[in-house]
DNA sequence: GAGCTTGATTACCAATCGGTAAGTACCACT
DNA sequence: AGTGGTACTTACCGATTGGTAATCAAGCTC
């Protein structure tokens, strides 16, 4: 029904992504997403009735992305530790070409304490779940409990996200080399302790 | 110099930390912080200058209570290996009753993206030099290399300040009760893996 | 070539934003 | 009693925000 491919929507929805995801929702304004594009912001206003509309159809984007991405592994039809290095791979992976989805994905982690206050709508639920599911179900850790292999996999989770969204300040901090060096000792070390 | 105890400054600190934290720099308005406290916004561009002011005051005080957790870590004296797992605990304790402290850093690290374009600062460049290498020099890790050690401390920081963020969402998601469950599962499965 | 849809425009709106200027209530000190 | 500083207020400002209304040009079908 809605048109994935090539709508005139699509520039709209990769362009906002970019700038939400840099400046959060409020930092960025209809018209800096229009004049990015060289455009007024009543077109984007034309194609979604709202700004929120807007992020919602950016969001809904970054899920299908995503999701795409766990349908990968739970299909991988291999033993379960091979699938856990794959997903964290694949994670790994999907943050470094589409750095913006990952950093909306933590915006939106963010901002879900006010939203629950005000008993707004969490975006990320189905997406939350699979990832945890996907995680907890897949292998027969060491670890004893439910519990703990839960604790173990938001523990995998975060290092591979924050790790993400770190980049550009640990680059400012540290250089490209050294950041460098660090990516590629990240997964062999993250992988080492399974 | 500047009055760090019941300054007149502190309740528009702190208060502006937690609308700040919850809804970011843009989505917190100077009359946000002022109507929590039944105040107008003029009263707070009496003590800071700007919004900038303001929120500068509020990653400082941030940065004080952190340095002071961390030169509590470097205080101990210890073998490596418990100030390693001392330090773990006190940011988990930290992620706990300070949580829009941990929050804010994250955004911080989101912003930070478009402030190095546009040349601004890196507030948190001191407390993030010093945390990492806390923990790249504190443990002789079974990894080798200084990358893999340095990916291995960034992974332990990532693990817990995500978890930390995600707190709010994955008590929506899974209610009080399993939230506990891994939160008490949470560090003992991350200090397993040391 | 009339009529409809699509994608974008210009013009305009009320509300809110951060910030300035001037004034007020209060308190300590002399 | 007068003075000066502190904490805060009311009144106001220009710029920007998200959003509405009306219009226009291009392309399509019949």
């Amino acid at each position: 029904m809605t048109g994935q491919i090539d709508s005139p929507k699509k520039k709209f929805i990769d362009t906002a992504l970019r700038l939400f995801a840099e400046r959060g929702f409020y930092g960025a304004s209809l018209a800096d997403v229009a004049d990015e594009l060289d455009l007024t912001k009543q077109s984007i206003l034309y194609h979604f009735k709202t700004k929120e509309a807007l992020y919602r159809a950016v969001l809904s984007d970054v899920s299908r992305r995503f999701d795409a991405m766990l349908d990968e592994v739970t299909g991988l039809d291999q033993g379960a530790e091979k699938r856990l290095r794959f997903f964290l791979q694949r994670l790994l992976e999907h943050a470094q070409h589409a750095p913006h989805d990952v950093r909306l994905v933590a915006r939106e982690l963010l901002d879900d304490v006010a939203r629950i206050e005000t008993g707004g709508a969490l975006h990320l639920k189905p997406l939350l779940e699979k990832s945890v599911e996907l995680l907890t179900d897949l292998p027969k850790w060491r670890y004893r409990s439910e519990a703990e292999r839960t604790a173990a996999a938001c523990q995998l989770i975060g290092a591979v996200s924050y790790f993400a969204i770190s980049q550009p300040t640990l680059k400012a901090l540290w250089g490209q080399s050294k950041l460098d060096d660090t990516k590629d000792a990240f997964l062999s070390t993250l992988l080492l302790r399974l």
